[in-house]
DNA sequence: ATATCGATTATCT
DNA sequence: GATAATCGATATG
């Protein structure tokens, strides 16, 4: 597979980027880098993120209270929240508005850029074609396996600096058209807009076609 | 000490 | 579209 042309540079997200409401930081944080530093570094593009409003939030794991899991959730933002889920899968988190407010962004879906075949390598799948690349990082748990990621090496970890090896930079890109839809995977709250893609990117997870509810024109 | 369930994925039909 | 797999956090006794 061939490596994309070489990227501009990657500069790390302020801590003041993720002090805000997980809305804006969620819509914000598309087209933004994913990096995990290493021989051959991993970098890859944000294209779907889901925001989880805090305490008040049902759907949110900060509405359990701030607890061993959850600490990370009610500390400053800028910081990895990764949680195990149904016996297999890591999901990264970063933690948003302020210490002692709870409230977080989920990464769902990735568009690899550099380190492809490392990734390949950590999700133990062969790419035989382009098509094959969503495979990689389309769904939280695909791209925690395809950056490593887990509780273990990974919680609590500062996304804002370079230094912790793992942490969200930009390289000048500008996001165009922003899908909104609904969360998924969850059953409370579900029906409200906090789930974030980039238009038309192939890297997106869920329905390949959002699940249009369109009715038939009267006369078809 | 034990039971429940989940911010998912792969693998079927 | 449906479902099995799998385990840690949490709640309850």
């Amino acid at each position: 597979m061939p490596e994309p042309a070489s990227l501009r540079p990657i500069h790390p997200l302020a801590r003041t980027f993720f002090a805000r409401n997980p809305r804006l930081v969620a819509r914000d944080l598309l087209g933004k880098i994913l990096v995990r530093d290493g021989k051959p570094r991993l970098a890859a593009r944000i294209v779907e993120v889901e925001a989880y409003l805090g305490e008040n939030d049902p759907a949110a794991h900060a509405a359990a209270g701030h607890t061993a899991r959850t600490s990370v959730l009610f500390g400053p933002p800028g910081y990895a929240y990764v949680y195990f889920i149904y016996g297999n899968h890591h999901c990264l988190n970063v933690s948003c508005e302020r210490e002692g407010k709870a409230g977080s962004v989920l990464f769902r879906a990735l568009e690899p850029l550099e380190g492809i075949e490392k990734m390949a390598r950590s999700r133990a799948i062969t790419l035989e074609s382009p098509g094959d690349l969503p495979k990689l990082t389309a769904g939280p748990g695909r791209l925690a396996q395809a950056f490593n990621i887990t509780r273990s090496r990974d919680n609590g970890c500062d996304l804002t600096s370079p230094n912790s090896g793992l942490w969200i930079g930009e390289d000048g890109f500008r996001a165009k058209g922003i899908q909104i839809s609904t969360r998924i995977g969850i059953t409370k709250a579900a029906d409200h807009p906090l789930r974030f893609a980039l238009k038309d990117s192939a890297f997106v997870s869920g329905p390949k076609r959002p699940r249009q509810r369109l009715k038939t024109p009267l006369g078809n």
